[in-house]
Order: structure tokens, then sequence, then C-alpha cells
DNA sequence: CATAATCTTTGACTTTAGTCAAAGGATCGC
DNA sequence: GCGATCCTTTGACTAAAGTCAAAGATTATG
């Protein structure tokens, strides 16, 4: 990946600087008015039944630090807490009614704030602040997913696929049969390799290299989370797989893919992927695609 | 003005929630990596030279929890504590050798965090990433700037004419004599109106309406200080003069420019202006335009 | 020139945020 | 069924952030 180049770090330095004093200082100013913003917080993220298990490791709390917001708010009968029904260990939270009036009430101000900030411009403005903010955001989301080779046997490898089958059972007409899924020994050591997507700790992604015959090398299952859709991740999941066959010496990699997968197929043919003749017989795909990988990658 | 959409408020929201747990909490636990937050602020928002008042109204610091802040860097030997020259119960505060040092590692620490930020991204995305953010920032500055009407006399309105008169002498060849300048009472009750644009309590643009003959006015001194252009400012400036114009019934508006203000004669075309010939023999004008109005605008 | 206003310092607080360790109850793995 | 592990609670702290008011030193104002 090239170097970052100073003028991109100060511009978004620059930026960072005056959203997070304009923007981000108000809203925290404001969400808390008449609580402290730790409680806040934690009323926004408990949205029907968390577990404080859950909780803690989202918001990266002390669990005695949390164990006693929770109390705080108990006490104000904000929240209920309960014994989780199948892990006595851990102890659910919800909002009570006053709870979620509670919340309505800081939504609407949040809400308020954020209208007053939008109100000096133009409809057309807004849209483009809308459209510029979503961009912005799909490119941060994009930079802190990583893509890590994992063993095929993972859990999350296992999860990504379970994912994927589910998605395209649900997607082709003729239904997904499991069977047709890699195999984990597929893809592990000399045979493949399988690689995850993680965004913040979760798999959102994943990619499998398989080999063929000797010098070719074939990509299944390359997938993504539907939440993580349109970020360019299936691209640079393809990136990694390439980089990988090439250091394993591969030449060409196939591939194939299903026709209501028009997204997919577009996406191949900008990466240097030509259709080519079927070169098995699997039961799912009917388009196929070949790209010839010159030398490994640096 | 339209009433904001529920559709920009949520997404204004979502990313206001995404960037400031992802980037700006980030950035408030680096920053301040082995010393409180608010000194590591305080230190960065002290360039060469800030009165203690200053750094008050800046950061909306108590008073008393300011010095006590100031004193402990001055006890770290980062900054030199002196009394202003003019105003012996000011306090101006300076970096020292060690305080600049302090805060270039700062910087670069906050420049390692960026640049990893990035990483991930291939240089187009970056480029893309830095355009959103700053169409972002000037559409959100934008939407923080106010525009009022102030009294002709009024300092902020002086100031912003005596900064016109400097811009312009700069920019013309022949330069500028102050005497075309409105004179207060042309802009004051009965006889015209003066509007200033105001960013977080600076002014940073004005705009004057001057009554040429009974129904016939003028705009004059439309002016935006350069760190506010290109945000749409003068769009904005031209339109409150007009709502007035319209509100005062006058039914045909007028103005001059100088040939070498493109940008300016581009804006009042697309606004409406139709260019005409010289009403009057100003020394400075050599484009004339006029734009007739259709009724008070609600 | 007296009075009001401005700016800073100091003392005395409070609240928020957060840490650490010990302990108790529950579940998991063998 | 026993020890390891997990989750929560509780007690005992600390540091940071912030507030309030009184007082001292200057400067502005009528």
């Amino acid at each position: 990946m090239d170097p970052v180049s100073t003028q991109h770090v100060a511009e978004f330095r620059q930026f960072n600087r005056y959203f997070t004093r304009r923007i981000g200082a108000l809203d925290d100013h404001y969400l808390g008015q008449d609580r402290p913003l730790g409680e806040a917080r934690l009323l926004f993220e408990i949205g029907d039944g968390v577990s404080l298990r859950e909780l803690r490791t989202r918001l990266g709390l002390d669990a005695g630090y949390l164990s006693r917001m929770a109390k705080t708010l108990q006490a104000q009968g904000l929240v209920r807490i309960s014994v989780h029904p199948h892990d006595s260990r851990l102890r659910m939270v919800e909002l009570t009614r006053a709870g979620r009036i509670e919340l309505k009430e800081q939504n609407r101000r949040a809400d308020a704030l954020a209208a007053g900030l939008l109100d000096g411009l133009t409809t057309a403005q807004r849209d483009r602040l809308t459209e510029a903010m979503s961009t912005a955001q799909r490119l941060l989301r994009l930079a802190a997913i990583t893509v890590a080779p994992v063993d095929g046997a993972a859990p999350d490898a296992r999860a990504c696929l379970d994912a994927y089958a589910a998605d395209i059972d649900a997607r082709f007409p003729e239904g997904f049969d499991r069977s047709d899924l890699v195999r984990p020994e597929e893809v592990s050591g000399e045979a493949g390799a399988f690689f995850v997507a993680y965004e913040e700790g979760r798999p959102v992604g994943c990619g499998a290299l398989r080999r063929l015959e000797p010098r070719v090398g074939e990509l299944r299952h390359v997938w993504v989370h539907p939440d993580a859709r349109r970020l360019g991740l299936a691209r640079r999941l393809l990136t990694a797989l390439e980089r990988e066959a090439a250091a394993r010496g591969f030449t060409v990699l196939r591939l194939d893919t299903h026709a209501s997968l028009t997204e997919a197929q577009a996406m191949y043919r900008s990466g240097g992927y030509t259709e080519i003749p079927p070169y098995a017989d699997h039961v799912y795909g009917d388009h196929w695609f070949e790209k010839r990988l010159s030398g490994p990658v640096s």
C-alpha cells in the first residue's frame, strides 16, 4: 500500500478538528443535559434487552464502572435488570417504559440540535452535505476493515460460509446446497487459503483460494456481509486473494459465478477477468471467468 | 428556509455518531498520552502568544480552571506567562522552546494516528475521502454562518468595509480610494441597509443596499473574507440583500463591478442579473448589472 | 477621581470518569 | 465432580474536569 501523503494527513486532521470541536462537543453537551454523559450513552446503547457483557465490550467499559452505572439507572427507574435466562452469570438490561420515554426525549433533543445545524442550508446544499458525509463514512469504514488469512476450519471462516450459504440460498431461485461449499482442508495449508474481512472485530466478508491444478487456482465464496456492501470491500478481498495466489506461484485464476449476481460479474470484469467456457461442471455456476496473473505482486 | 427533512437529520446524526465514536474518541485518547487532555488541548491552542482571555473565550473554560492549567504548564517549563504590554490585567502565554518541541511531538503522534487510519485505502480512495471531507466542511461552515442587518456605523460594519477597501486596493491595478465607500447614513434607516455575515462571532462578509431613486436600489460592497470564500457565502448575502430590497418595495436592483472580479460577475449573472449600460460614473466600475425583482420574497 | 467593570488568582468544593483487586455465584471442560 | 474460567458486584481509590465565590490588581467611564 502507498505511504499516506502529508497532504492527505493534513486535510484529514483539519476536518477532524473542525468536526469534533463544532459538532462532537456540542452533541455531547446537549445529549447529557441533566444526566452524566456516560449514563446517557448507556441509555442509548440499551435497545431492548442487552447483556451487561455485550455493553461492556461494545463500549469498552470497566466491569465495576458499568455495574454501578446500570444500578444508578435502575434506581432511577429507567432500566430493568434481570438474570439471563440461559446463563445465570449474565445480567440482562432493558429499558422500562420510563426509560423509553427518556430515550425518546434524548433523541428529540439530538434531532433538534442536528436540524438547527442544517437550518441555514438550502435543500440542495443539505443533499450535497448528506452525500459527502455518506461518502466519507463509507471510505472510513472501508479503511477500518482488515483482511486476514485464517484457517479454513476456524469458527470465523465457518460463520462466514454459513452466512454466505444462507445468502445465496435466498437469492438463487433453485436454492443452494451446502455440500457445494469448500471443505476446510481444501483451503488450508498447501491446498489453498481462506481470507476473512473484519470490521471492529466482527467478520464481515470472506473469500477462498483453492488449487485446481498445478499453477492454476480457483477463487470461491467471495462474499460480503449485507451491512458492509457498497464499500469496495469485495475488491479488497479480491486483491488479497490475487496477491496470495501470486505468492503461491499460480499463473491463472479461475472462478464461476451466477447470472443473478450482476454486480459481481461487473467487478470481475473490471478487475481484469475475462469470460471463458466452463472448466468444470459446478451446479451453481453459469458464468465462468479467468485471469492471468503477472507474477508475484509486491 | 425550508424545514429540515427527517431524512437529512437521520443521516447527519448517523455520521456524527460514527465519526465521534471512531475518530474523535481515538484522537482524544492519543493526543493526551502522558498529559491530561485539557492541558494537551491548551498547548495546542497556544500558538505564539495568546492572552488567557482569548483562550478562555475560545475554549469556553472557567477562568480559575484555565489559570491553574496554565500554571501547571508553566511549572513544566512548556510555556512562559507574562503581562500584556498594553493592559496589565491580561496575561500573555507563549510556548517556550521545550513547549514547541512537545507540541511537535504531539503533532507527530496525531499525524501518525491519521496516517494509520488512512492506511488501508488506495490513493484514489484517499483522494475521494479528502474531497468528501472538504465538501462536508465547507457546507458545515456555511451552515454556521449567519447574516444579520447592522447599522452602517457599527464597528463590525466599518471593519468589513476597511477589509473590503484593503482587499480591493490590493487587487485593482489602479488601487482603491476609500472615499468611494458608502457613508454610514447611506445605508441606515430609510436610505438603505447593511448586512454583515458572522462566523462564530467574527464578521466574515458584508453587503450594502442603497436607495438610488424611487423603487430602484443599488447593491454595493458585497465582500467575503478570504478565509470564508468558496463556501457560497456571497450568494447568501445576495439573497439577504434582495429580500431586504423587495421588502422595501424596490423593483429594480443595480450594481457595478470590476472587470478583474470574474467570479463576482459569474455569480451575478447566474443570480438573474443582466448586464446594462453604465447608470452612473463610478470610478471603479466597468461592468454594470441590473435585476428586476418580482415582488416581496416571503 | 470615585465607581464600575474587567481579568486573573486562589481556596474550597463537587462531579464524573475510571481503575484495581477481592470475592461470590455460575458454567464449562475434562 | 472438581478446578478453571467467566461474569458481576462491591469496596477502596485516584485523576481529571469543572464550578463558585471572594479578593486583588488594573483599566474604563461618567
